[in-house]
DNA sequence: GCTATCTGATAGTCCCACTATCTATGATGG
DNA sequence: CCATCATAGATAGTGGGACTATCAGATAGC
């Protein structure tokens, strides 16, 4: 409960109606929008100042519906401190995406938010000696095609105009961590597979025990 | 420089090899670790702490080359504090999870720290009201399986056996960020393709002028 | 009326990633 | 040889982020 306050008086969440000076309302839009919040926090990885701006982006009623995707998944490039020493590789990564984005034919300019996390992991793979790793990039671009031809039928087919935003937030935050989930499962089973023991690796859980969650106090 | 003791302090960072009380010659490798490190904290966004688990795996010469790639994927689930009041949608997540594992055949049990993160995420997109994103589970696990092929092929084409967990860290973590930001770009090509202009977006970067990385001071 | 509860505001706590200071020792060079 | 200076190692401090606790003041409900 202090943390709901904490949430209002950050702006992320508004205040609940007033009834008289000291009880407020708190109704459906309330709980969905700090359900929001936790998702993107929790989940998502999101600091409480990057949930600002999305959720600012999610409230502005003027966004044309064009560029909005666009706009909205501009806005949530998690990490990256800038790194003055940028030099190293970063320049040539930054060739390389615009190469990708050409051969691809995406629109984008690989000056966005998007294109530049782009170079910045390929820089920092080629300071750690994995230069080669552009290679896969096709592969990965082809990954990415599929799965944002996924999300943009899901928008389409379950997602009211009037949501969209706030979709596409809990879409490409969430989604990050839906996909990363999943490439780790699957490079579990493929590394099984490649070097891995004779065919049993399945089952139901022995090791580790990730049955019992309480770990965190709150 | 500071910051390198503090990581020799945090156990990130071997000591250099003393040549006298207090000089200390430090070679190539140190470089290198000093990179990796960098490379996970920046770009990939993971604790010091985490970093020092991935660094133990990378120098525990005793990992079997099997489950060596799905134990160190398996190390660096970032996020999730836990969360207490589990409840909700999660125990079905979890069954979801595992019908995808069968479905897909996946070696992997649903227990797994990927598999409770998968679970996570879903549970998360449910409470905000998309449980129907479960519906492109199955083109994201296509391309999860893709980028999985990917990886196994290069680490099979350019990765020695001994720099395997190393390459796994990085290339897990990293490829993260890789794929977020390809994700990111797809997205925008896909919803400017279908919401957008007639046809011109792409350009040079106009708008915001990412050039200048000089933001941040150290 | 009395108390328990809630609001809003202010201040404090905890953790994390660094960063600064301090001392002893030895390098460097005139 | 001796003064200056840099460095290793240890200890303590800083700053930012996310909460969390405390404190009036104002009811709501008994």
């Amino acid at each position: 409960m202090p943390t709901i306050k904490f949430y209002v008086r950050e702006g992320l969440l508004p205040p609940g109606r007033l009834t008289s000076p000291n009880q407020a309302a708190y109704e459906e839009t309330h709980v969905r929008r700090l359900r929001l919040i936790r998702a993107l926090i929790e989940v998502g990885g999101l600091s409480v100042a990057s949930v600002g701006e999305v959720i600012a982006a999610v409230d502005d009623p003027e966004r044309p519906v064009h560029d909005l995707l666009g706009e909205a998944a501009e806005r949530m490039v998690p990490r990256y401190g800038g790194g003055e020493e940028a030099g190293d590789g970063l320049v040539e990564a930054r060739e390389r995406v615009g190469e990708l984005l050409t051969a691809r034919g995406w629109r984008g300019y690989p000056g966005s938010a998007a294109g530049e996390a782009l170079a910045v992991a390929l820089a920092a793979l080629g300071s750690v000696g994995h230069e080669r790793f552009a290679e896969v990039l096709p592969a990965y671009a082809e990954a990415a095609e599929l799965v944002a031809r996924a999300d943009l039928e899901y928008v389409g087919r379950h997602v009211a105009r009037e949501e969209l935003v706030e979709s596409v937030a809990i879409g490409t935050v969430l989604g990050d961590a839906l996909f990363a989930a999943l490439r780790r499962l699957a490079q579990i089973d493929a590394s099984s597979r490649l070097y891995g023991g004779p065919e049993e690796e399945a089952g139901d859980g022995d090791r580790c025990g990730e049955a019992e969650p309480g770990e965190r106090e709150e």
